[in-house]
DNA sequence: AGCTGGTCCTGATGGC
DNA sequence: TGCCATCAGGACCAGC
């Protein structure tokens, strides 16, 4: 347990970003960003030069989100910001010292919105109003269906895995059937599902794309009531603890017992230079 | 030193 | 043969 906490706070994967989007959207929606502050553009993609100048004093709308990224609303345009796999956001008081890897601040009234991110995978992009509608972003038009979205179903799953022979545990992974799920995500959602990560997705019928499809909402939605009750962590904190205490059935369990079938052990696999973690014995 | 991970990109592969 | 979709691997980083 201790040693995945250790893990889980530097891998946003849906569930984290939708709580870090919950911790934060009371402290910025509807006020006015006075300004920003960005000490370090140099990102997955070169934060805009002239971002800080376009948003300043703007009101933020809303923050929604869009798989695993944030969207940060204005009148003029939209904020995309990702994570990336070590990012995080805090809410501040103004005052407070930056310290290393504290890269991007969102500059309000009373208080401040920081990133940080020490591996700086993450990003901050901007879509203005005039290009369009923001879920044409080449960034979001690509993605897969929310996984809380109604439509999302074993029938949906079918349908996307059709003709491809990757794993099943790569396919979850590429996002353009369904977002949000990560190699962690991956990995506990086919457990759950009793589904074996490296099955070809065109092998999978009916009964387990029903099976995998309700086990990846199952599994989201328990990460994210998990994430709920620390949602205080996201304000006045300096961002150094953990946020998730996430129980994992498979991931970092090697060698220990299954906790569904007497006599699984479970096995660490490398999936396209990924970790993946499975029961031999009732995965199948 | 080597391993870790989310995502985009590139170059290779395979089907029609 | 040509085109397209798909796929595996590489790259980007810092922390441990």
């Amino acid at each position: 347990m201790p040693r995945l906490s250790i893990f889980l706070r530097f891998m946003p994967e849906l569930p984290e970003v939708e709580v870090t989007r919950q911790g934060i959207a009371p402290h910025i929606e509807g006020r006015v960003l006075r300004h920003m502050v960005i000490r370090e553009p140099r990102l997955r993609w070169p934060v805009p030069g002239d971002l800080a100048d376009l948003c300043a004093n703007q009101p933020l709308r809303r923050a929604e989100r869009r798989g695993k990224y944030l969207l940060l609303h204005f009148d003029h345009g939209v904020q995309l910001v990702h994570l990336g796999m070590s990012g995080s956001l805090r809410v501040l008081p103004t005052e407070q010292a930056p310290t290393v890897h504290d890269h991007v601040d969102w500059v309000f009234d009373a208080h401040l919105l920081r990133l940080r991110d020490p591996r700086r995978f993450g990003s901050v992009l901007w879509h203005p109003h005039e290009a369009g509608p923001v879920l044409g972003h080449p960034r979001l038009a690509g993605l897969g269906i929310e996984p809380f979205d109604p439509q999302f179903s074993g029938a949906w799953l079918q349908r996307g895995i059709r003709g491809r022979g990757a794993t099943i545990k790569a396919l979850l992974l590429a996002g353009d059937i369904v977002v949000g799920v990560g190699n962690i995500y991956a990995s506990e959602s086919l457990f759950r599902a009793r589904i074996h990560p490296s099955t070809p997705g065109h092998r999978l019928g009916r009964t387990r794309c029903d099976r995998l499809a309700e086990a990846v909402r199952a599994t989201l939605a328990d990460a994210i009531a998990a994430g709920g009750s620390s949602l205080r962590d996201f304000v006045h904190s300096d961002g150094g603890t953990g946020y998730f205490q996430l129980d994992s059935a498979v991931y970092g369990r090697e060698g220990e017992p299954c906790r569904r079938c007497a006599g699984g052990i479970i096995r660490k696999q490398i999936h396209n230079q990924r970790a993946t973690y499975y029961c031999p014995s009732c995965q199948k």
